[in-house]
RNA sequence: GGGCCUGUAGCUCAGCCAGGUGGAGCGAUCGGCUCUUAACCGAUUGGUCUGGGGUUCGAAUCCCCACAGGCCCGCCA
């Protein structure tokens, strides 16, 4: 069975709330995704419904490496009150966001948004922040006992926002007088925060599961920092149950995805890839069977250059299997890696690696296919086919010029490349050059010429081939040369051989 | 110090939850397509399942103990 299916049958409930939660202080990446698309597939396989709890009323921490020297100003407010940093959203909070947000609608996932800044503005909170600070000393040994810390003496689960510094947590809580909470601010303004209104918020360790608790969550997922002894879910399960009386929804810990090689991905060390980025170079479904094919304990390691060629050859295959009927969790995997339904059709394709060939060949797209076409890699002209085709296009042409390693990347030189021809090769070449004459400029016409030319002059098969590259691309290496020269102006390529032979 | 995860073919991993004669992909090797390869087809090759105990008729799988690696433990997915 497959993970999200295991997991969904553990809920106790028929029509599950699944919660999600970021926290949008730098550029959401990849990482981030894994914690939405693990939700996201729990609901899919409970009929549930998916949420995302935006933690916008969190301070900023500190000044990242993304922000410039005028946000040390803004440490300590919450996220949505410091202004967006490019100045078109309405804070600092939306500025992250909308890029992943979209990237969510591009992958498929269906989810309400719920910000956390709105909840305490409603009034959401006021109950749960009641109970927390009637239950302070509760609440508190409960955090001593589990994290064997011990908290200081004037600790309070709930922080107020000093209405005139506008920071978070520089308080010092002085009393409780229902419904304010009475303060002196490190700035030096004493005043009061209303418990029902946006002026302060539950310490993280209590705010989590007062949000189960709030809003009846049956199941979260979360990253494995929570879940180390003494972290906030050993400290969550027990305030839900013991100060506000209720279960704790079922969880799922999910591992870290690395960058292959370079360890975590985190925003602050810059070990990243946003995720509206991964969209640019793979396909959204491709994106989603790369955490649908692991189960959520097992860590990841993404490799963005020739692993991306991996990553899509495995979809393929897993696509091949389903609809060959095979292997009923790869089938599973597939479909739960589908933006929408499953194609009706098994999708025709070009093999993703030929593909990366060929968007460097032909500058013409519509030559691609209908090379394909004619090649009868693509048997029947279908809509739905030829636009995943320009998807992928797309996607490779953007992987080609930000991530791909060298190996596979060539270009066609305008002029003759600095080449050492030897007396093999430039014998070859005159006879190939010869040989040419009233040939029909085809594809297989050009390579069945290669190898006769290279039989007459005795020349090593692969050198003769090698000759050609180092002309055209200054490579040793290159795309399936007859139908790569066919592509080509007849008099350009005659005109680079004796070039290059009399050079 | 505590926690979670990982250790299976040269490489990447599946199989472990519900014990029943070890799998896939890639690689390599060989062969094919008068077509070089980074494309395609076919075949072959491949492993004391990290080590040691235990439970069992039977263990990669369950239990215990080691060893090695990764990550997490104010906030962070």
């Amino acid at each position: 069975m497959h993970w999200a299916d295991v997991e969904a049958e553990k809920i106790d409930s028929k029509k599950p709330l699944i919660a999600t939660g970021e926290a949008p202080s730098g550029p959401i990446h990849l990482g981030h995704i894994r914690e939405v698309l693990t939700g996201e597939a729990i609901s899919r396989a409970s009929d549930g419904d998916l949420i995302l709890i935006v933690d916008s009323f969190d301070p900023l921490r500190r000044s990242y490496p993304f922000l410039d020297d005028s946000y040390v100003d803004q440490i300590g407010k919450p996220l949505s009150e410091i202004p967006c940093i490019c100045g078109e959203h309405d804070n600092y909070a939306e500025h992250f966001m909308e890029p992943f947000l979209e990237s969510l609608d591009e992958l498929g996932v269906d989810l309400k948004v719920k910000y956390a800044h709105e909840m305490y503005a409603k009034g959401d909170y006021e109950d749960a922040t009641r109970r927390m600070i009637e239950n302070r000393d509760k609440v508190a040994k409960i955090i001593e006992e589990e994290t064997g810390r011990e908290l200081d003496d004037d600790w309070f689960p709930y922080n107020p926002i000093c209405s005139r510094c506008g920071e978070i947590g520089n308080t010092a809580v002085t009393g409780f007088d229902d419904p304010y909470v009475i303060y002196d601010c490190g700035c030096g303004y004493a005043g009061k925060a209303d418990i029902r209104k946006a002026e302060g918020k539950l310490a993280w360790r209590g705010d989590w599961p007062a949000r189960w608790w709030i809003l009846g969550i049956d199941c979260e997922p979360f990253g494995k920092d929570h879940f180390a002894s003494g972290g906030s879910w050993d400290t969550g399960k027990r305030i839900i149950k013991e100060i506000l009386g209720s279960e704790p929804p079922h969880h799922v810990v999910y591992e870290w995805i690395q960058l292959k090689g370079e360890g975590p991905m985190s925003s602050s060390t810059g070990v990243a890839i946003k995720t509206e980025d991964m969209l640019k170079m793979v396909c959204p479904e491709v994106l989603r069977f790369l955490i649908m094919n692991s189960k959520p304990k097992t860590h990841i390691d993404f490799d963005p250059g020739l692993g991306i060629l991996d990553l899509v050859d495995e979809y393929d295959h897993t696509e091949d299997i389903y609809f060959e009927g095979g292997d009923e969790d790869r089938s599973r995997t597939y479909e739960l890696s589908q933006v929408e339904k499953v194609p009706e059709k098994k999708p025709q394709r070009i093999p993703y690696r030929h593909l990366v060939n060929l968007v460097q060949i032909y500058e013409d797209r519509d030559a691609i296919w209908d090379v394909a076409l004619n090649t009868g890699q693509i048997q029947e002209d279908r809509k739905e086919d030829h636009e995943r085709f320009e998807e992928r296009a797309d996607k490779v042409k953007f992987w080609l010029e930000n991530h791909a390693p060298d190996m596979v990347k060539f270009s066609l030189k305008k002029e003759l490349p600095p080449v050492d021809l030897d007396e093999d090769e430039k014998t070859f070449l005159e006879s190939y050059l010869k040989s040419l004459e009233g040939c029909g400029w085809k594809g297989e016409d050009l390579h069945r010429l290669v190898h006769e030319n290279a039989d007459e002059t005795g020349i090593n098969k692969g050198k003769a081939f090698r000759s050609f590259y180092k002309i055209l691309l200054g490579k040793d290496k290159g795309p399936r040369l007859g139908r790569f020269l066919s592509q080509l102006e007849e008099e350009f390529v005659k005109q680079r051989i004796s070039e290059a032979v009399s050079s």
